[in-house]
RNA sequence: CGGGGUGUAGCGCAGUUGGCUAGCGCGCCACGUUCGGGACGUGGAGGCCGAAGGUUCGAGUCCUUUCACCCCGACCA
């Protein structure tokens, strides 16, 4: 299935944004590069939410909000975070409008010009270090482990629906520390929590690493991420946990006094995922059928779906199945009964499809008589007929596995196009099909550019090794540490 | 901002060297027959042909301008 969505790469796109169309995820607006995120797209991102806000509670963190408006002059503090955004934000500078006086319309009045420009948060690290300044004195008051649900602007030049929208969704957590180590543990502990909530809830394989130094994040000292591969064979950045040191506590002098009483500059992190893992969910799993919804964050986990012929028929099957759905509620699932007469019950069988239920159950005259029902897995589109005696169970169990089997099926995937390359002419020749590229780098910046001018292939991340084995570099011949991950991205 | 493409019904499209009443499929509404993998028949509703200007007896079609969207780059979670 995967290969036959590879093999179609130039229409990719294609694929994709029908999908996410027809799926009804999300749809254009009449705003340039914004999305509406339609219901049962946003229901997928309600569970994404849910599962990841637990996570960060069970480690220790609280929820806050802070202002959608940054003064201008905030962004300018940090020299690198300025480079980083200043090129792409949507800035504010009126306070009011007012009827044409030439015709209709509005227009804006030229006497509520704003003294200083505000500016739509492109990301929240400037308003939230001028806050903390106020909230910290001592070494008693930290650490602070905020995490706030929020929604950024970032006026791309290029956007795609759900991977690079004008505004996007996201959370954006940003903890300030007593000291560089509890900072850096804290950006570990975060990268470590997005990867368990890949793998565990999205099915999603992932590599975990630190970024070059090119590849950082505007303003930090060293960016963790974690990496998916695409059935097209791109990367996809699906998260990121950055450690940046005193860096912000300068730019907004966040000082406090620590145990010997001495004055010291905060040390910070800030970390975040967005509505991109959608994205990576659609684009990970989906094949030509639709969506493939791993069953943890599948807004209807089972459909229930009646055959029949007449009125007569249709009533009695229901009412046999609004029994099974309430037994299969009561183990805590999320049941949907397609009761629609206008449709029939193929025309259903595809669009749930479409939507990536995990699991159709489907009862006709022939289930009635014997007592059983047709349980379809949308993984494998594989169907039994089971026994209706203990369904709940098998159901449940099912879930299960079909959410180990995505997964698995997902690892499997990225294990096939995961390739150790030592030549680099090879490596211009694979790279065309997509891929991660495990390959030896000299470290310096100038080798790491001209690849990307060659190839367009990135380094993805620098990956943790127990033993990194030293070579040459594939481009320059000169010594290396260890392998890096290369590949073309999103 | 560069290169390419597309704008005609809710969606997907056709529309000849300009020609008179703008079409098709899907969807929608009504009725009937159907119903174990996207049903069928009959009837019906729905269009300033992206916008503005021009050429012409006559423009969806030709010319100019403009706007929007899509794809490929640069930018990026």
């Amino acid at each position: 299935m995967a290969k036959e969505i590879r093999n179609r790469e130039e229409n990719y796109s294609e694929w994709y944004n029908n999908l996410v169309i027809k799926a009804d995820l999300a749809e254009n607006s009449a705003v340039r590069g914004c999305m509406v995120i339609k219901p049962y797209g946003y229901a997928i991102w309600e569970k994404m939410q849910a599962e990841l806000d637990r996570r960060f509670k069970e480690t220790g963190h609280v929820n806050a909000y802070f202002p959608l408006f940054i003064p201008k002059s905030f962004l300018s503090r940090e020299a690198e975070h300025v480079e980083g955004f200043a090129k792409e934000c949507a800035v504010v500078t009126h306070h009011r409008l007012m009827a044409d006086p030439g015709g209709q319309g509005l227009i804006v009045d030229p006497d509520a010009k704003l003294e200083e420009e505000l500016i739509v948060r492109p990301t929240s690290e400037t308003i939230i270090w001028n806050t903390y300044r106020n909230w910290i004195k001592s070494y008693r008051d930290l650490p602070i482990l905020c995490n706030q649900w929020a929604n950024v602007v970032r006026w791309e030049m290029r956007t795609r629906l759900f991977l690079r929208t004008t505004e996007f969704l996201w959370q954006e957590g940003h903890t300030a520390h007593a000291t560089a180590q509890e900072a850096m543990e804290e950006t570990r502990r975060m990268v470590e929590v997005y990867a368990s909530f890949a793998k565990e809830v999205m099915s999603l394989p992932v590599w975990i690493g630190p970024k070059t130094e090119s590849e950082r994040f505007a303003g930090a000292v060293d960016t963790l991420c974690i990496e998916a591969l695409m059935q097209d064979g791109k990367a996809l950045q699906t998260g990121t946990s950055h450690f940046l040191g005193q860096n912000f506590a300068k730019a907004f002098d966040v000082q406090f006094a620590n145990r010997e009483g001495r004055l010291d500059y905060v040390w910070a992190t800030s970390w975040g995922v967005s509505t991109r893992l959608m994205g990576a969910l659609i684009m990970a799993h989906s094949d030509n059928n639709g969506l493939v919804l791993p069953p943890k964050l599948a807004p209807i986990e089972v459909v229930l779906v009646p055959i029949y012929k007449g009125e007569e028929e249709m009533e009695a099957i229901c009412s046999h199945l609004e029994a099974l759905k309430v037994r299969l509620q009561e183990r805590g699932l999320s049941v949907k009964l397609d009761n629609r007469d206008n449709v029939r019950s193929g025309y259903k069988f595809s669009e749930w499809e479409l939507k990536g239920v995990p699991v159709r159950i489907a009862v006709g005259p022939r289930d009635m008589q014997n007592g059983t029902v047709e349980v379809a897995r949308r993984d494998t589109m594989e169907k039994q007929v089971l026994s209706l005696e203990a369904i709940e169970h098998t159901v449940v169990a099912l879930l299960k596995e079909i959410q180990d089997n995505i997964y698995r099926k997902a690892l499997d995937f990225r294990n096939r196009n995961t390739f150790e390359i030592n030549n680099y002419d090879e490596f211009r020749e694979r790279i065309e099909d997509g891929g991660f590229f495990l390959c030896h780098w000299d470290g310096t910046a100038e080798t790491e550019a001209k690849i990307k001018e060659e190839t367009k292939a990135t380094i993805r991340l620098i990956p943790e090794r127990e033993d990194p084995k030293p070579g040459k570099c594939m481009y320059s011949g000169k010594p290396s540490a260890q392998r890096v991950v290369f590949a073309r991205a999103y």
